[in-house]
RNA sequence: GGCGGGUUGCCCGAGUGGUCAAAGGGAGCGGACUGUAAAUCCGCCGGCUCAGCCUACGAUGGUUCGAACCCAUCACCCGCCA
């Protein structure tokens, strides 16, 4: 039981902005206090981005408060203008209500909901009802277009591409979100990230005019990595998915075993659950023994648990110790190859074998024939751990381990396995 | 509704009749070095039955021996005016 989130938040960097700390500290001491953290439907599933908002929800939950995962199914029509620099494409109806269920299971995932100790909510609820006039009446009423203007999210997009009146009434939206979870739950906090801050305090100013009264808010900082790429985004460019058919719990473990030593302290602090001694014990490996990664495979290690659950995370630890192990493929078992492979992208032939490129590409190793011919070319792929020059090698069946398996490697990492049926 | 500007490869962006699969940058990929890290250097970066061919510069149609580049129409975006 953690006795104050807000000292365990601020511990681990989590908190960038915020409404009087002294005062929520009092609320969440003399209470239960009921808090909300909200995320668009905007895709089928989270992505790593959200953790954090999952990961803090459950902070507060550990220590007894009460907390609201809101999916954004009225939102999610509308799209945030934060954050970009041109107009959403917005999503049809039926995308929205797909993703809002989706979403909100993954959510439920993360937090506590029996005995009313949390709270799966939809802000299409309160508002597919509404009319225009009541809307524009009761809540456009308290919104000072000037107030608006001034915010970071619409400030961007006036000096950009320019932003449509829809986008630009979101915040009023998000505020309502808050005024009705206020009013409905009792709800006194929402959090956040930075990018969301501008949102947050329009909630705190709506309720503010029409309920006088002054709640609260919190937001965390935008997860960033020292090399300056976007935070998440795994190899290749795609974003990191919490769903397992569009991010495998093997390629979301590697994204984590792969991070930079500068950026692993935060991440641990940020993403898991550890105690603040075994933290700084990871800080001290990775300094003293940076090439054993200890950090970055603790890291790994939970947040792969967190999100695929202890029994997945187990088969990926194992498969990444069998391929990037120092023994020799030759050596590993039949069992222990075939689990390994199963967790990597994989594709199974049959005799005769295909050449060495189009086993690339059926493996999803390169993106096409000719992207696996380049590989060749440029000496980055591998048959069971030995270079290969000829792109239309036909591997011989001595090559094949255990009498069914090949091993893909295109550069140092990335892995794949062909099985070759009898 | 009028006038002006724009739409180029994953993103930004140059190109304004042949020498353009299209400069440059970013992202990404491979090699060397390493630690499944970073930095650095080198190479690659539309597809294919790969020394050749095919597809592509918003869409369609046209002019031309030849078009990303010229013309017409349409769609969308931005700005100014009404």
């Amino acid at each position: 039981m953690v006795s104050d989130p807000l000292d365990e938040l601020t511990w681990r960097g989590l908190i960038a902005h915020s409404t009087d700390l002294d005062l929520l500290r009092a609320e969440l001491s003399a209470g239960p206090v009921t808090l909300y953290y909200g995320c668009d439907p905007t895709a089928p599933t989270l992505h790593v981005g959200n953790l954090i908002g999952l990961i803090v929800l459950r902070w507060f939950q550990q220590a007894g408060h009460r907390t609201i995962g809101l999916a954004g199914g009225a939102t999610g029509f509308i799209g945030d203008p934060g954050g970009r620099s041109s107009e959403r494409t917005l999503l049809s109806e039926a995308e929205v209500n797909h993703n809002v269920e989706r979403i909100g299971a993954q959510i439920a995932r993360f937090i506590d909901l029996t005995d009313g100790r949390g709270l799966l909510v939809n802000n299409i609820e309160w508002t597919r009802d509404l009319s225009v006039i009541d809307f524009l009446r009761d809540i456009g009423k308290h919104f000072p277009v000037n107030v608006m203007l001034a915010k970071e999210s619409v400030r961007a997009r006036l000096d950009g591409g320019g932003i449509s009146y829809t986008e630009f009434s979101y915040m009023l939206l998000q505020a309502m979100d808050y005024l009705e979870l206020f009013r409905r739950e009792g709800c006194r906090l929402q959090v956040g990230g930075s990018d969301q801050w501008g949102n947050l305090t329009a909630g705190l100013d709506l309720i503010r005019r029409v309920e006088g009264e002054a709640l609260h808010a919190l937001s965390w900082p935008l997860v960033t990595s020292a090399t300056g790429e976007k935070f998440g985004k795994s190899t290749g460019g795609g974003s990191l998915w919490l769903d397992p058919e569009l991010t495998s719990p093997y390629a979301f473990y590697q994204y984590w075993v792969n991070v930079d030593d500068r950026d692993v302290g935060a991440y641990l602090r940020y993403f898991t659950f550890l105690d603040h001694a075994e933290i700084e014990a990871l800080d001290a490996e990775t300094a003293a023994r940076p090439q054993a990664r200890a950090a970055q495979r603790r890291l790994a290690q939970e947040l792969t648990t967190l999100v695929h659950g202890a029994a997945e995370t187990a088969r990926v630890e194992a498969a990444s110790r069998a391929l990037f192990g120092q023994g020799e493929l030759e050596d590993l078992d039949a069992a222990t190859l075939a689990a390994a492979l199963a967790e990597t992208p994989n594709a199974s032939v049959t005799s005769p074998l295909p050449g060495v490129a189009d086993l690339f590409t059926l493996t999803g190793l390169a993106a096409s024939k000719s992207a696996a011919r380049r590989t060749v070319a440029e000496g980055g792929a591998y048959v069971n751990n030995v270079r290969v020059e000829d792109p239309d090698l036909v591997p011989g069946p001595e090559r094949l381990l255990h009498g069914r398996w090949l091993v893909l490697r295109k550069g140092k990492r990335t892995l794949a396995g062909v099985e070759v049926e009898r």
